[in-house]
DNA sequence: ATAGGGTTAG
């Protein structure tokens, strides 16, 4: 049955005879089949000394029945006698390892492979390659690609996506050159590959340029992630101009597209998307669906995301949709929805656990935030920076600057993480709104990061509350600098300025505005009534029922005044 | 035969 001698005594299993044993083992072994007890050749007495061919037939049956133990023991009889099974055969073998996470056999594998001075062909090292990069060991798999005597597409392909998947986009790039230097010509696997690795747009220019020149702008894989790279960058005209091109429908590409949009705050024309692919016949997956709370989430559409959530109940268990399901209740501030998805997942991350603390805190819910922080301690994952971060909001929040400024202090030896600009921002806030001026400016100078304008931002907003002139300039020219077309920090000064009745500094700012062509963009608010939204934007009177609004609204406004309520004029702009 | 795309928290 295996008589095709390669070397000494190399079997060769051709391809027919490989879908010929793919068949038969794919059944049950039969019960007359003689089966060889590899215990007792593993004590080396061999009463059994089974031949070489029988050896291999066994050794391939096992590989493909993915019985790993087995094969292993089959290997390593196989190597005692110098016996190599064919390329094909080592592949299904590393197949069994990669489905059972055992790194350790499938070095062993390696090992027998080279043993004895055999050289595997190039298809066989491409598998060690992708064996080593599924199990996350990348310095393995750049080892054996280094060693390897010629590489083909395959080869460079695998290392690239590796490399762009470890986010390792400067690898990922290099490869690309030093192949295409080697005279070799990336294909569709490649470009989709190394798009991820691309993040500046006269980068992915070229590759497009060049991905339409030989003709690969057709594939599914490489359009859907030039129109993710695309929408990643916020260049959605370009995002949709590759979309729209597209001539057979897709998933994963309308996919790629409502979720551009939907990540670029773009809601409405996700959701227009998201029906225009049901009108198309397709049916959303998880993928479609985080997109479209996603979307909910940004345009606080309580009851469309509701609607979304009759539909998850068929991925009831995955986690991304949960949590996105989740983040959706918080930010459109129904908690208690959100309590009830959070407390019924089978399955929560540090995600879920940091979206229900901060949705907590943003909602108001701070001691209930710090509470579920205790809980995960005890009980849930690790937190990480973006936890803290909740923690850090709650404590700010709820004005708690003991416990806050505890946590800040103690994050590093507690928890590991290194405070961020963010953590900072987050205590500066804490500070300033306990009226601490003095100490919030003093953390700033001495951040082990550069302060940003979001940093600034803090400062500013407290010096506002407590009405601090001076400082206010000082903090609003430090974002000017860094972000010197701000229409809020223009306004916030303004507004600082117009409430110390600083009248010609008021119209200063309003002046260098004019100069440097800072507009603020108009005021929009809306909201959701029976199925309708209703927007509202500055100086814009075009709703049918303005009138009525109007009317109704001074009501509601004189109603408050009698209550007592006097109106915060702090952010009127003008005298 | 081996390599590729879309989804979650600040």
């Amino acid at each position: 049955m295996f008589c095709s001698y390669r070397k000494a005594e190399a079997y060769n299993v051709s391809f027919t005879m490989r879908a010929i044993l793919k068949r038969r083992y794919a059944a049950p072994p039969s019960l007359s089949r003689r089966r060889f007890s590899w215990s007792a050749l593993a004590s080396r007495n061999e009463p059994e000394s089974p031949s070489s061919s029988f050896l291999i037939e066994e050794f391939t049956r096992c590989c493909y029945q993915r019985e790993l133990p087995t094969a292993m023991r089959a290997m390593d009889a196989m190597q005692r006698r110098g016996i190599w099974a064919n390329s094909i055969t080592y592949s299904e073998l590393i197949k069994c390892c990669l489905a059972g996470g055992a790194v350790e056999q499938g070095k062993l594998v390696h090992k027998h492979i080279l043993s004895n001075g055999y050289q595997p062909k190039t298809f066989l090292i491409n598998v060690l390659i992708s064996m080593y990069v599924r199990f996350g060991l990348l310095e393995e798999a750049r080892k054996v690609f280094d060693l390897m005597p010629e590489r083909d597409v395959v080869s460079w392909t695998t290392m690239i996506a590796a490399y762009s998947n470890a986010k390792l986009d400067n690898m990922a790039r290099e490869f690309l050159i030093l192949m295409l230097r080697e005279g070799l010509r990336p294909n569709m696997f490649t470009y989709s590959s190394v798009l991820r690795a691309c993040v500046e747009l006269w980068i992915i220019r070229q590759l497009h340029c060049s991905i339409i020149k030989v003709g690969l702008e057709s594939d599914v894989f490489v359009r859907s992630a030039l129109i993710d790279i695309y929408a990643r960058l916020g260049e959605l005209q370009n995002a949709l101009g590759v979309f729209n091109e597209m001539a057979t429908g897709d998933l994963v590409v309308w996919n790629s597209i409502i979720g551009g949009f939907a990540q670029n705050s773009i809601g409405d024309e996700a959701l227009n998307l998201f029906r225009k692919m049901k009108m198309a016949g397709f049916v959303a997956n998880q993928s479609t669906l985080t997109s479209v709370l996603r979307a909910c989430t940004g345009l606080v559409l309580l009851e469309l995301g509701r609607q979304v959530h009759v539909h998850i109940l068929k991925f009831d268990h995955d986690l991304i949709v949960n949590n996105a399901l989740l983040d959706m209740y918080c930010k459109c501030g129904s908690l208690e929805d959100a309590n009830t998805v959070f407390t019924r997942m089978k399955e929560k991350d540090v995600i879920s656990w940091s979206t229900m603390i901060t949705g907590l805190a943003q909602s108001g819910f701070s001691q209930d935030a710090l509470e579920l922080f205790k809980f995960m301690k005890v009980s849930g994952p690790r937190p990480n920076d973006i936890t803290i971060l909740g923690v850090l909001f709650a404590c700010s929040h709820a004005g708690l600057v003991e416990d806050g400024w505890y946590y800040f202090r103690s994050m590093k030896q507690l928890f590991g993480i290194d405070p961020t600009r963010e953590h900072y921002g987050c205590i500066i806030d804490l500070l300033g709104r306990a009226g601490k001026l003095d100490e919030a400016v003093n953390l700033i100078h001495e951040m082990k990061c550069e302060p940003d304008a979001v940093t600034w931002r803090a400062l500013l907003g407290a010096c506002r509350v407590h009405r601090n002139v001076d400082l206010a300039v000082y903090a609003a020219k430090q974002i000017l600098k860094l972000d010197p077309a701000d229409p809020g920090t223009y306004i916030m000064l303004s507004n600082i300025y117009a409430n110390a009745q600083r009248w010609a500094d008021v119209a200063e700012v309003r002046r260098s505005m004019k100069a440097i062509g800072v507009r603020k963009e108009p005021g929009c608010s809306w909201i959701e009534v029976s199925k309708q939204i209703h927007a509202f934007t500055m100086r814009d009177n075009s709703h049918p029922q303005m009138d009525a609004i109007i009317r109704h609204l001074s009501e509601l406004i004189q109603r408050l005044k009698e209550e007592g309520y006097i109106p915060d004029t702090n952010f009127v702009l003008q005298d």
